[in-house]
Order: structure tokens, then sequence, then C-alpha cells
DNA sequence: CGCATAATCAACCATTTGGTTGACGACGGG
DNA sequence: CCCGTCGTCAACCAAATGGTTGATTATGCG
């Protein structure tokens, strides 16, 4: 799995989501990461480890305990990738001459609309497993 | 499944997020953004379905075809979510007081560390399933 | 009308996921 | 030294995921 797989499937989960934002606050032990829910230690632990997994958290060393920390700077190449395709996704609705186009080519094939004139860029990333 | 975590999950899969890229570009037909990939209409179309449910993109009806349109403004929360927890977290890692207390800290309880003062704020948002 | 095309539905299968319980290893405090 | 705490490992389980094939439903074309 690719690593931006890995970060989209470890934040799609709700305790997972809970837990970075707790950490966002500072780091925690596993102990006292996992108190506040209603499941077992084991759990949580698991759970700290696809965030880890991901590269979303490391785990420090202090004695038996194994305090999480937060890297957030990760979730950049995330928030990249969703501006990215939102803008592209907008900046085509906004623009007149795309709206002319698409006007003209309606004249041209009345029956079949916008999506069906001929193809013009497909696949911006070769992305497929 | 909670809104956030549906977006987060259909964003998982790399051939999702390919089909997300290629709507940015503009409306396909089901047919059309299957042919590129090495698996079937079907397959596609449940992919398709994935992205819908998570409100990503929508389908208009024309004829036999079912034009598929990215909703490229619900990828706003997701962002949100992101940015709010990085700067969160950066913040809080440039702060110079923040850095002081920490010291301070270390000095009261020397042996268990920073992350084992008093609790500050926990669960900013409750979101355990 | 009758056929080809677009898409979905349905059943099935293998793998992954999110949780459990139980056992174990590492460490520090009295 | 021994006990309690922190954390992980291992085995197991139910449900969800990502794919397959086969059948079915709409629709337009000749």
């Amino acid at each position: 799995m690719d690593q931006l797989s890995r970060t989209f499937a470890a934040l799609a989960d709700p305790t997972r989501r809970d837990l970075v934002a707790r950490l966002s606050a500072g780091d925690a032990s596993v102990a006292e990461l996992a108190a506040p829910y209603a499941m077992s230690l084991q759990a949580v632990s698991k759970h700290v480890a696809v965030l880890e997994r991901a590269g979303l958290v490391s785990k420090r060393r202090d004695a038996q305990r194994r305090p999480v920390h937060l890297e957030a700077e990760v979730l950049a190449p995330v928030t990249d990738w969703l501006e990215l395709y939102r803008r592209r996704a907008e900046d085509r609705f906004q623009r007149l001459d795309e709206v002319l186009a698409e006007l003209a080519a309606d004249e041209a094939y009345p029956q079949t609309a916008v999506f069906a004139r001929p193809p013009r860029n497909t696949r911006p990333e070769g992305t497929n497993r």
C-alpha cells in the first residue's frame, strides 16, 4: 500500500482521528490515550500501531512508557492532494470559455451531452494498484 | 459511519483517488471511467458507488449512461480537519512559554516526563464510534 | 421488433480490519 | 527481590472490503 493510502486509511477511523486530535495537544503514553475509551488497552495499542505505520505518529522510550508523539508534518501531503483536485474542479467550473465550449458541443452532439465529447485528458496520475 | 470517516475511507483506495483525479478534469460515464483499468466494469461501478455514498460524486441520467460528476466542495471539511490539528500541533511546538513550562514540569516530576503532567485538554471532539 | 450497450444487482470468495482474551517481557518502586 | 504497571505478541472471531462471474434492467439504433 502506498503512503497516501496508508494515511487516508489511518484517518478513516473515528477512534484514530480522536487520538490524533488529542495528540495535537501534546504527547501521551498509550495507557493515557486508552483511558477514555470503552475498549481494551491492546485495541488502542493496535490503533497507535496503525498510525505509526502511516508515519503519523512516533514513539519515544521512557522506562516502561512509550510516549506517543504526533508527526503533524505528514498531514501536509494529504492536504496538498485534496487541494489540488478541489481547486482543479472549481477552476474548471468557473472558466467561461469552457462553458461556451460546452454549449458549442451541445449543438454538435445534441443527444450525447457534455461528458461524451472526444476525450480530453485522462489519468493525470498513474495510480492503479 | 460518520461523514468524515466515509470520506477518508473513500479516498484510502488508489483506484478511487485516480477516479477523483480524472473527474476533476470533467464528468465521465462509468464505462469511460472503467476503460483504463485492468478490472471489470462492475468493480469500477462499485468504486463509484463508494464515492457516491461518501458524497464525493453524483450521477446524472443521460439515456443508458450515468455521467459521474465530482462534488469537489465536500473535500473542504476534510482539508479543514487536517489543517486544524496540523496547525494546533505546530503552534504548540513553536510556543516558547510552553517550552519553559515543560522545563519547569521536568523539575517538579523528574522521572515522569512531559507527557505525564496533569492532563490539560483531552478529547477535543467526541468521536469514538 | 430485436439486438447491442450501459449500468446495476446478486451471489460468492479471499483478505483485511477492529475488536476480544490470555500470556509474556521489560522496567521501577518499595 | 518481587510485585505491579506498561506495552506488545498471539490466536481467534465477526464484519467489512475489493474483487470475480452471471443475470437483469433500461435504453437507443437499425
